[in-house]
RNA sequence: GGAGAAGUACCCAAGUGGUUAAGGGGACGGUUUGCUAAACCGUUAGGCGUGAAAGCGUGCGAGGGUUCGAACCCCUCCUUCUCCGCCA
C-alpha cells in the first residue's frame, strides 16, 4: 500500500514511477474522492460533536424536571444526519481501498523501467562445467538415480507433483539443514509456521487481493478464508499486524523452513518439465524487520547471504538486478540469483531478494516508535529465499553428474549424508 | 463435533443505559537521601482521522443494530478458558 498523503501531494510523481513499473495509474477519481472524503468527514464530526453536546445535557435538564422532548426530537435528525453521511463516507472510503490496494510499490530510485529484457547481472560467479560426454537432463538423472519418483507422485496428487525418495529425500533434507545451519550461524531466529493462514496474511504480504487465484483455498468456501502458503514470506510478513515495536527490537531476522504450495495455474510444457515448476516445493526463506534507514544495507546483506549458500555448494550462477516490470508488485527492489540449469541452457532463480520498503507494513499497519522523536513509524521488510531446494537440485545434479551417470555430493552436504561423496545408480 | 464462561489500557481489575471508564500493581518523573530502599506527591489511552492551530471526532476483542445517548441491550464473527465427545 502507499501513503494516500503522498499520493494527494505528489500524484504526477508517484505516476511517473509507476510507469516504471509498467502500471498505468489515473489518479483522477482517486483525488476528488479524497477531497470528498475529507470533506464528509468534516461534517460528521461537527454533528457528532454536537450530538455529544446535547446528549449530555438531556441528563441534566431532565435531573432539573424539564421536558427534553423537543431536544430528543432534534437529536433524532441529527442522527439520521448522521447516518446518511456515515454511509456516504464508507463508500467514499472504500472506492478509495479499492484503488490503493491494488497499486504495487514504487520501483527504488536505482531501479530501471522495463521488463525482463532490462535486468541487469551484477555478477558472475564461477564458470559453466565442461561435458566431454553427453550430459543428461535432471529429470532423467534423478529418475535413473532413483532419487525422485514423478510418476507416482502425479498419482498420487496430480501433475506437479512428486515424491523424493532414499538418497533423493536425504539429499533434500540435507540441503534443507545446510541452509537453516548457516542461519543459525549468522544469529537469525528460527520459526516453525503453520502452513494455513488466513486473508490478512495474504493481504499484508501483497497478494491479495489481486492474486487469490494462485492459492489454494482450504476448507469450505463459507468457512473463513484461509490458504495454503505460497511462501513462508506470506506468514512472516503477517507476524507483528497491527503492533508498534520497540525500535530497540529492530532489526528481526527470521528464517523459517516451510513447503510452498502455488496453483501455477496454466501449463508450462515440456521446457520446465522436472522439479523446475510444481505445485508444491521447500523452501528455507529469510526475513527481516529494520527501521528505514536500514533497508538498503539489509536487502545487500540477504541476496549476499544467499549467494554464499550457492557459493558453498560449489554451483555456477549469477546475480541480477530486476527492472521495474519484473520485480513483484510489492517490492521497490529485486535482487535474483540465477543458477545454471545446463539442460535447459539457462540461468534459473533459486533466490530473490526483495526490499518492500513500508509497503507490506502499510497493509498489515507494522509499526515501531521512533527512539529519537517518539514518534510512531512504519517498519521497512524485507525477505530472500535462502534457499529454494527444489531449484537448486536440478542444479546440483546436472552441475557435478559424471559420464557413468553418477552426480558427485557438494562437499558441504556430505557430512548431513554420511559422508557420501557421490551418488551411483 | 456438543454444552458453557470470558475478552476493559503495560498487567490485574470495577463498571448492567446518562455529565469525567473506579481501584490496585508496574513503569516513569519529583520530594527526601552519603547510596539504595521505604514513604509521600505527581504522570501513565496510546494510536488513528481531521484541522494552520486550538480543538473536534474515534477508541472497552472485531463488525453491524437498537437508542437523543451504548463498555453496558440485540445480532454476526474472532480468540481464550472449562466440561463432554473424538483422536495422532
Amino acid at each position: 500500500m502507499l501513503d494516500q498523503v503522498y499520493i494527494r501531494k505528489n500524484p504526477e510523481e508517484v505516476r511517473e514511477k509507476l510507469l516504471r513499473k509498467g502500471f498505468d495509474a489515473d489518479f483522477g477519481p482517486f483525488l476528488s474522492d479524497d477531497q470528498e472524503r475529507r470533506r464528509l468527514i468534516a461534517e460528521t464530526e461537527e454533528l457528532k460533536a454536537e450530538r455529544n453536546r446535547v446528549s449530555a445535557e438531556i441528563p441534566k435538564l431532565k435531573k432539573a424536571g424539564q421536558d427534553v422532548s423537543a431536544e430528543v426530537e432534534r437529536m433524532r435528525d441529527v442522527g439520521d444526519k448522521i447516518k446518511s453521511l456515515d454511509a456516504e463516507l464508507s463508500a467514499v472510503n472504500s472506492r478509495i481501498t479499492k484503488f490503493l490496494e491494488r497499486l504495487p510499490n514504487l520501483p527504488a530510485d536505482d531501479v530501471v523501467a522495463g521488463g525482463k529484457e532490462n535486468n541487469e547481472v551484477m555478477y558472475v560467479w564461477g564458470e559453466k562445467p565442461e561435458f566431454d560426454f553427453a550430459p543428461k537432463h535432471h529429470v532423467d538423472l534423478v529418475t535413473d538415480l532413483h532419487m525422485i519418483d514423478y510418476e507416482r507422485g502425479a498419482k498420487l496428487s496430480g501433475s506437479g507433483f512428486w515424491i523424493y525418495k532414499g538418497i533423493g529425500a536425504r539429499l533434500e533434507w540435507a540441503l534443507i539443514n545446510y541452509f537453516m545451519d548457516q542461519h543459525l550461524a549468522d544469529g537469525y531466529e528460527m520459526m516453525l509456521l503453520p502452513h494455513v493462514v488466513n486473508y490478512d496474511c495474504g493481504y499484508t504480504s501483497g497478494q491479495f487481493p489481486k492474486f487469490e487465484g494462485d492459492i489454494f483455498r482450504v476448507g469450505d468456501p463459507s468457512d473463513t478464508f484461509r490458504f495454503l502458503i505460497p511462501t513462508a514470506e506470506t506468514a512472516l510478513a503477517g507476524l507483528y499486524q497491527n503492533e508498534i515495536l520497540a525500535e530497540e527490537d529492530l532489526p528481526k531476522k527470521i528464517f523459517a523452513y516451510t513447503p510452498c504450495f502455488r496453483r501455477e495455474a496454466g501449463s508450462h510444457g515440456a521446457e520446465e518439465r522436472g522439479m523446475i515448476r510444481g505445485h508444491q516445493f521447500n523452501k528455507v526463506e529469510m526475513f527481516q524487520y529494520v527501521v528505514p534507514a536500514d533497508t538498503e544495507q539489509a536487502l545487500e546483506e540477504l541476496i549476499e547471504k544467499a549467494a554464499d549458500l550457492v557459493r558453498g555448494l560449489n554451483l555456477h550462477f549469477r546475480v541480477s538486478k530486476l527492472a521495474a516490470e519484473d520485480c513483484s508488485a510489492s517490492m521497490e527492489k529485486t535482487y535474483d540469483i540465477e543458477i545454471w540449469i545446463p539442460s535447459m541452457n539457462i540461468y534459473k532463480e533459486v533466490s530473490s531478494a526483495s526490499s518492500a520498503g513500508a509497503y507490506q507494513a502499510r497493509r498489515g499497519n507494522v509499526r515501531y516508535r521512533n527512539k529519537e522523536t517518539g514518534k510512531v513509524e512504519f517498519v521497512h521488510t524485507l525477505n530472500a529465499s535462502g534457499l529454494a531446494t527444489s531449484r537448486v537440485m536440478p542444479a546440483i545434479v546436472e552441475q557435478n553428474q559424471n559420464a557413468d551417470g553418477s552426480v558427485t555430493v557438494p562437499e558441504v552436504l556430505r557430512p548431513y549424508l554420511g559422508g557420501l561423496e557421490v551418488i551411483r545408480p
